[in-house]
DNA sequence: CGAGGTGGGTTGGATTTGCCAACTCACTGA
DNA sequence: TCAGTGAGTTGGCAAATCCAACCCACCTCG
């Protein structure tokens, strides 16, 4: 028997490798450079390499040289890679309430003045996406 | 010099080892026994044991006898565990968006009637919180 | 010029993690 | 008794990760 097909999954094909999504924390943060993000990270530079190799190849990182002299490289979102700022988000709400504890290392502050509560909500309705408010919708979209 | 402290680290150490998100997601989908979400995920025995334990121990999960003869016993999810549901539909929407190619495995229904489209709001003012509306809000809470 | 620093890797060996096939145990029913 | 079910457990191997050291290109400064 076959296991299920399944979008996340496949998510997890492309980002689910130890060092994978915390690489792209500090690209979101704005650290774009090999060493600050093996520095933020901790992860051993071979492994980054590989890493940051497949999530350029993947499509959610660019490398650009932003220095000729000496010729030095650093990495971009793409909009594939922004995308995924809504899964570092939900994570780190969910780190900050249930995982981490003591003081939270890093609180966000919205556009609108407040603290950052973020919420999973349907786009038609505004209502939350709660796992009782969802059913399969029939046959897969073709 | 120590890598960062962040909530996202906090949660993928106790979330990101291969097969925990998707043992968590068979048990979203109802499917709650061990033989199911091994043939479901693909998970060999003795790693998703040890993943199941782990989710337990952590508090994601409860392990509860459903038959006395034979003992037999189920996985279901705790309040911590149900919270990573937003993680989930956030993973799923990305690698719906952007991995999974040709007709979606799966499609959701939102109670609103609508197929759904999943976003993320700050809860007090309904916009996005998109990676541009967010700042540091100064020191950490205490 | 040489030493030291920066950026970004690469390498070999050790350790850890995951996979696979087979096995185990308890229990049930024919 | 045998076969099936549920839920692991085991030994051996493959793959992934870690770690320390090394490498190369380039630059600056004494």
């Amino acid at each position: 028997m076959a296991p299920r097909t399944c979008s996340v999954a496949n998510a997890l094909d492309v980002v689910g490798e130890r060092w994978s999504l915390l690489a792209l924390r500090e690209v979101f943060f704005g650290n774009t450079r090999f060493d600050q993000i093996v520095a933020n990270t901790g992860a051993s530079r071979d492994v980054l390499t590989v890493r940051l190799k497949k999530l350029v190849a993947t499509g959610l990182l660019e490398k650009h040289q932003y220095s000729e002299h000496p010729p030095r490289h650093e990495y971009q979102l793409t909009d594939t890679g922004r995308a995924l700022h809504n899964v570092f988000l939900m994570l780190k709400e969910w780190g900050d309430d249930y995982v981490t504890q003591g003081p939270l290392p890093l609180v966000y502050q919205h556009s609108c003045g407040h603290v950052l509560e973020p919420r999973v909500v349907c786009a038609h309705c505004g209502e939350e996406a709660t796992l009782e408010s969802l059913s399969r919708a029939g046959e897969p979209t073709h």
